[in-house]
DNA sequence: ATTCTAAATGAAAACGATTTTCAATTAGTA
DNA sequence: TACTAATTGAAAATCGTTTTCATTTAGAAT
């Protein structure tokens, strides 16, 4: 079991939740891969050890893994979500390409001085910031000109 | 008529795309305002005035203007969209409260230098991007800290 | 170890948002 | 003015997500 892993299994129970092995699963699941995964996705790898979990458990777990800030969730685009094990070691951040969909990580964003900023600004409690570039990728960029041309 | 939204229209023109009177009533609609629509909120401003137009032709609208890049998406966490018509002046970005659900609004986030460095890193033509903080607004903080004491 | 109870589960139904289908209408061109 | 491909609205289909409810179970108390 990974670090990761036991860490969310007891802050799990610190919130008050029980520790079912649907659960379990559904962290081994997240934990397993360094992949965004839709609830979906998730379902299908819990699907295939434990054919017995249901979609409704793997969106409920969801739900509270994200509300003890255990998972984080990504938007890429649309209406479709994905989450990650919260890695302790700073942000998670995407340059997505429009086209083809493809997705570079980067996780030096340094918006600590605009967050102190807006935080005093605003008198808001700053817990966190979702991120994303958007653009075409050198392959994609190459094809629309050649289609242009 | 708006300056943007006569902009607007010719852009979509000149995307080969035909000017509708349908089309019309809901670039006005998302012109109208500075708040973010919903694709059931730009209905509805419409429906009010030109009750035939269906929801449906509103989606498929708000798909064109997007792809020409007329209008911009913000996420509002969970899995709701909503739209804005694109300012030719700076960006639009959010600082969201999770308890209340309360929108701030701020502009300048500074983010040129970074994505110039991540376009050189990656070889991206970046032309957007989506930045909103996550926290609480000082009176659901405080709200907060009565409950925990 | 056994008992107990609130919490958690799975299946099915309900739900809301979005997309597809299709026959009828229309914008823009010829 | 006539033509045609694009656009439209209504209905049905689809997708992701949530609710409901009867059954099971984790973990605390005995
Ligand atoms: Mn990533
Ligand atoms: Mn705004
Ligand atoms: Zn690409
Ligand atoms: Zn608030």
């Amino acid at each position: 079991m990974i670090y990761s892993e036991k860490i969310t299994e007891q802050e799990l129970r610190r919130g008050g939740y029980k520790l079912t092995p649907q659960r379990r699963a559904i962290i081994g699941a997240i934990s397993g891969t360094q992949e965004h995964l839709t609830p979906a996705a998730i379902y299908k790898r819990v699907h295939r050890k434990h054919p017995s979990i249901g979609l409704v458990t793997v969106y409920r777990t969801i739900d509270i893994l994200a509300e003890l800030d255990l998972i984080c969730e990504t938007h890429a685009g649309g209406s479709c979500r994905s989450y990650l094990m919260r890695r302790p070691s700073g942000h998670h951040h995407h340059l997505i390409c429009s086209e083809c969909g493809r997705v570079v990580d980067f996780t030096d964003c340094g918006l600590e001085k605009l967050e102190r900023r807006l935080s005093k600004e605003t008198s808001f409690k700053i817990n966190g910031h979702l991120l994303e570039f958007i653009g075409q990728c050198l392959e994609c960029s190459r094809k629309q000109k050649e289609k242009n041309s």
